[in-house]
DNA sequence: GTCTATAGTCGGATAGAC
DNA sequence: GTCTATCCGACTATAGAC
C-alpha cells in the first residue's frame, strides 16, 4: 500500500519492536517477557504491540523471522559458493576444505556478542519446539545439515543420507556448537573473558585438526 | 531436629516439590514458572512453598541442588574409578578407553529422558548464569572437565592445563553434547522418534571413531 | 504442617481520544 | 499510527484457622 523508499513511521516502529524483541525474548524467553519490558525496550507505546503485531505472539513470530534473516545474511553467501563448485567431481581435498571454511564461518558466528541474544532463543526452540522451530529448521537448520553431510559424503565417499553421514555431521557441528552452549562453563574454565580474534583462531585451529583427523583417517570397515 | 528414618510429612512434601520443580522450572525457566504450577504438579497446596523453601526462588535453589545430585549419581562412580586409576603411570591406550568410557556414559545420560528435563535448566544457567551455576559449575562441571584434559594431558603427552588440553576437551565434550542441545534438530534429520539403545550405540560408536581418530593422530607441530 | 482466603502487584489486551 | 486509561486475569506472598 505504501510504495515509498524511505521507512514509514509504523515501519520505524515495527522496526525497533522486533530488534527489541529479538533482545528481550532471547534472555528472557517467550512467558517470562513482557509487552510492557519490550515496548520500553523498543522506545514505543506498549499498545503498539497489539496494533502492528496482533499480540505478543505475533511479534515473537516476527523475531524468529527476523533471526532467520540474520543467520542467512552470514551463512547464504557461502552456502552459494559452495553449492556452485559442488556441481562438477570435486577432490576430497576441496571439498574438505569448504567444510572447515564453513565450520570456520560458524565458529565466528556462534562466539560473537550478536549470536549470544538469538542463539539463546534457538537454543530454547532447540529444548521446546513452537511453531518458531519449524520456520529455523525450515529457513536454514537443514540446509546447512544438507550441504554438511554432502561435503561429508563427497570425502569419505558414503550415501550422504546415510545414517553414518548425519551422525558424522551432527558431530563435526557438535564440536563448533559447544563454544555458545557451553559459553559460561568454558569462560570459567579458560578465563576468557570474551572470544577475541585470536581465542577464535585458536578454536578454529582446533577444529580443522580434528576434523581433518575425522575425515582423513582410513576407513576400517 | 527429627532422626526418624522413615520421611515425615514434610519431608515428602518438599521432595515432591522439588521433583515438580525441576521439571516446571527445566521446561518454564523461572520467571515463567508458577507457583501455582509447582504446587499443583507437587500435588501439594500452594502455601507450602513459602513455608517450606521461603519462596519460589528457595525452591529453584532446592532444585539446582538436586539436579547436581543426581548428575553425581550417574557420573561420580565412573569419575572415582578414573581417579584411582590415574595414580600410576598408566599407558596411554588406557586413558583412552577410559576416556572413552565417560563420554559413553555421557552419551547415556544426554539422551536419556530424565536428562531433557534438567538439561534445559543447565543450558539456562549457561546461557545466563545466576548463582545456580556457581552451583554446578563447582559440583561437577569443573570436576568433569578436570577429568577430561587430564586424561588428554596422559594421551596426547601436553600440559592437562594448557589451553590446547581445554580446547581438546571442549570439542570432545561438544560431540556429545551436541545430542541434547541440538536434539530437536536432530530428530528432524534423522527421523528418530527416541533414541533406544540402538541410537544410542551408533552415537557412541561415532564418538569413539571420532575421538580415537583426533587424539592418536602423529603430532604435527 | 497444611489448609483457605485474600492482599497487593503486574501481566496482556483493548476502547476510545487525538 | 500513536497515545492514555483501564479491564480483568494471574501472579507471589502472607495471615490466620485448623
Amino acid at each position: 500500500m505504501n510504495a515509498d523508499t524511505s521507512p514509514t513511521r509504523g515501519e520505524a516502529t515495527r522496526d525497533a519492536l522486533v530488534r527489541a524483541a529479538v533482545e528481550i525474548f532471547g534472555r528472557d524467553g517467550f512467558d517470562a517477557a513482557g509487552t510492557r519490558a519490550l515496548a520500553e525496550a523498543a522506545g514505543v507505546n506498549q499498545a503498539l504491540i497489539n496494533y502492528h503485531f496482533g499480540g505478543k505472539a505475533g511479534l515473537y513470530h516476527a523475531a524468529i523471522e527476523y533471526i532467520v534473516g540474520r543467520v542467512r545474511e552470514h551463512i547464504d553467501p557461502l552456502l552459494a559458493t559452495i553449492d556452485a563448485q559442488l556441481g562438477d567431481d570435486v577432490p576430497a581435498e576441496q571439498c574438505l576444505a569448504m567444510l572447515l571454511q564453513l565450520l570456520d564461518a560458524f565458529v565466528v558466528v556462534l562466539t560473537s556478542e550478536e549470536s549470544g541474544t538469538w542463539a539463546r532463543l534457538i537454543l530454547r526452540e532447540q529444548q521446546d519446539p513452537s511453531e518458531g522451530f519449524d520456520i529455523l529448521y525450515g529457513s536454514f537448520m537443514s540446509r546447512v545439515l544438507g550441504i554438511l553431510t554432502h561435503l561429508i559424503g563427497r570425502i569419505r565417499n558414503i550415501d550422504p543420507d546415510s545414517e553414518a553421514a548425519d551422525l558424522l555431521g551432527f558431530t563435526l557441528f557438535g564440536q563448533v556448537l559447544v563454544f555458545r552452549t557451553g559459553r559460561a562453563a568454558i569462560e570459567r574454565r579458560t578465563g576468557w573473558q570474551q572470544f577475541s580474534k585470536r581465542e577464535i583462531a585458536a578454536i578454529q585451529a582446533q577444529i580443522h585438526s580434528n576434523v581433518t583427523a575425522i575425515l582423513m583417517q582410513e576407513t576400517t570397515e
